[in-house]
DNA sequence: TTAATAAAAGATAAAAAAGTCTTTTATTAA
DNA sequence: TTAATAAAAGACTTTTTTATCTTTTATTAA
């Protein structure tokens, strides 16, 4: 579905949204640890979603990476869309170029009210909100 | 979402269900060029498909695929777990190896409800209902 | 202003997925 | 029973994704 980029996007988000302030700021070594990510590959990620202004990051002693409040309001289908592309948004299950509404394939219908379901619920979700539920105490991000 | 060897194989499936009966058998190449696929790619893919028994093969002159109708009940899931494996029943979308309902990530339980849809529509789709969708002119498998 | 720190950038490597080529085996029609 | 046909099997190559390593740049605290 998403890449593993993509899942370590988004793993790393949450994380740097819980852990970080403007005045306290995550090291690439403490994210990768945090997530379960390799630090080296991570540290990519960071630098991507750095460029498209998806997260913020300071160079040098008691640099790192944090979020502003707006980066705080991205949402689920925001990091899937600047790590994935909107592949998506337009695949068909079969991988039919040419599918759409006009040429459907057998299941083009049946399927885009499911994808319609599953980008709203991309779309509603935002790191914000992710981080409320983490809080509760009922929801987790544990690995094994 | 579906592995390009897990699509090939549908269509495969679809294109021999159409093209084929116990009289009259595809080849490989016919089926390739059916579904735009390379030839020697999609010749391993029916071989798996043959082996765990969902297409019928012949060797020799007028061989080629067919499908006995037990194999026209196939769904899109039984051959998207002989090709795909049933990560596709297991997975958690931020890919954490323990979310569970017991543990679950933030999006765990919205995420079932669309899986559910999801896996409920690949599981009630079978090869003779696509057919019957393609028969009646409504339906595509163009690919550009 | 210098040493230490931490991200940025770019090159490289390993693993997985997708695709190809060659040889073998089964079947059939002549 | 032999030549032709077509799938089966296995080795191999290419491409994509995932992951690592090395050098450079920015920042800060002493």
């Amino acid at each position: 579905m998403f890449s593993k980029s993509c899942q370590y996007a988004i793993k790393a988000m949450i994380f740097v949204g819980q852990k970080s302030s403007d005045a306290n700021k995550v090291s690439v070594k403490v994210i990768a640890k945090g997530i379960n990510a390799p630090e080296a590959f991570i540290a990519k990620i960071l630098q991507d979603l750095s460029r498209k202004d998806l997260i913020q990051s300071m160079k040098g002693p008691n640099g790192g990476f944090y979020l502003e409040n707006q980066n705080a309001e991205t949402s689920i289908a925001d990091i899937v869309k600047a790590i994935d592309g909107d592949k998506i948004y337009d695949n068909c299950i079969l991988g039919l170029k040419a599918c759409s509404h006009k040429n459907p394939c057998p299941v083009h219908h049946e399927y885009l009210e499911i994808k319609k379901n599953f980008l709203k619920m991309i779309e509603n979700n935002t790191i914000k909100e992710f981080n409320e539920k983490l809080n509760s105490g009922k929801y987790f991000l544990k690995n094994n």
